[in-house]
DNA sequence: GGATTTTTGTAACGCAATGTTGCGGCGGCC
DNA sequence: GGCCGCCGCAACATTGCGTTACAAAAATCC
């Protein structure tokens, strides 16, 4: 995602789009707009989109359906616009696969900020269609491979990590020396919130760092930040 | 399917029925309704219908008997509303040739969103998955052939799969290096949607990985996503 | 068309991964 | 130096998955 993220509002009411558009637009996204289904593939088909925001109530297919669609072969998020009091459209929204939701009418910023945050938690997912991130990290001779799931420490041999454990590991190699807090690492490998005393990413770390680190007693790749949250020491090559 | 899709609406009770032949109509379907069995067959015997909204609880005939006639000899879909609680989950589980169902109370919009579903699939070439031209996937030196339903090891030898491990992996082929859900899963391989505790993917996969896993006990081809589903993690040239 | 074989789905059990809790230690602050 | 709060980690609880055994259904064979 080297330019700005590239969205596609999809809305029958033209008031609607031009407005999100617009309000989008003077944010810094590209925006593209599609007034029904068909419309909405078609625009697929032709450009790399990173997020759609996509009306419940459409002339034709409706939006659960292809939102269910865009889920059978992709992993494009999706923001789904409900007109408002139908308290249940959430639960199916999510149901069928919506990343968020927002009911109408709304206020353009928190559509933003909701964006905003579906990006964020996409990370560097990339945009549509099949050949997901071919990518992989190496730092300090490490080998990482998300497609594979695989873990090779420098003499190369399979390191083996639990799900969590991968996870983890991953969410600090795409975003090495910067200090993350237990919220976000929540955020970026459950994709959930934390509860009051949450310590399980504290257990899941010492778990890790078991497995990695030379000395679990003196940790030097995955480092503490008291009061602040964990920090990835390493330099991160990604090809 | 050029004209609109005409669904048969069957129901007992009168105000559910109109209810959604109401709805249903408003969103452009054509809608025919029946009280009963004996006036489905009726009907069915009268006009061509895309597909049938079939209630569980009926006087007479119930529809799960109705159901099973109507698969006897056709494949017009069936999406079955089912009163919620009660023994009817395990009924579902056990006896439903349905391609959908519904629990009651529901709202009118997830069955709209069900039926498009259905008549998606349902719309789709019969051998469910893509069109399928004459494509061959490669990977790790294996050779999946749909079109003769062959899969040979890089040794080149057949392996034999029985049909639902064939396209088990078939939709692994068409989709690596991404998490599939369970759900999605079903929806590629067997068209059809999950019932409460439904791990027949669980088991089905568990058969595949014994015959194509170099030790089935560490799987290294697909692997599992807790909590999300499983991952195809080779590489596939398709040609 | 019925019997036999093969495939698929369901249930149950055990294990491994993950989440939770609690204690002890360490660091920072006054 | 003593107190307080944050963090590491062991121990326990919970959850999800792999696998097996069995039952139902489908395919195959006479």
């Amino acid at each position: 995602m080297s330019r700005s993220p590239h969205i596609l509002v999809v809305d029958d009411d033209r008031e609607i789009r031009d407005l999100v558009a617009r309000f989008l637009t003077k944010h810094g996204y590209r925006v593209d707009t599609a007034a029904d289904g068909r419309a909405m593939m078609q625009a697929l088909g032709q450009g790399r989109f990173d997020l759609v925001v996509l009306d419940l109530m459409l002339p034709g297919e409706d939006g659960l359906s292809l939102c269910r669609r865009l889920r059978a072969d992709s992993t494009l998020p999706v923001i789904m616009l409900t007109a408002i009091g139908e308290e249940t459209d959430r639960i199916i929204g999510l149901e069928m696969g919506a990343d968020d939701y927002l009911a109408k009418p709304f206020n353009p910023r928190e559509l933003l900020a909701r964006i905003k945050a579906v990006l964020r938690r996409a990370g560097a997912a990339p945009g549509h269609g099949e050949p997901a991130a071919n990518e992989v990290f190496r730092f300090d001779g490490w080998r990482l491979d998300p497609a594979r799931r695989e873990l090779r420490s420098p003499d190369d041999v399979l390191v083996p990590l639990t799900g969590g454990e991968f996870d983890l590991l991953a969410a600090f190699a795409r975003h090495p020396k910067r200090v993350l807090s237990r919220e976000q690492l929540l955020d970026l490998t459950r994709g959930r919130a934390a509860v009051p005393f949450d310590r399980s990413i504290d257990v899941q770390l010492s778990r890790l760092r078991r497995k990695i680190e030379a000395d679990p007693r003196e940790p030097a790749m995955i480092k503490t930040v008291r009061g602040g949250g964990y920090i990835f020491t390493r330099d991160v090559e990604r090809r």
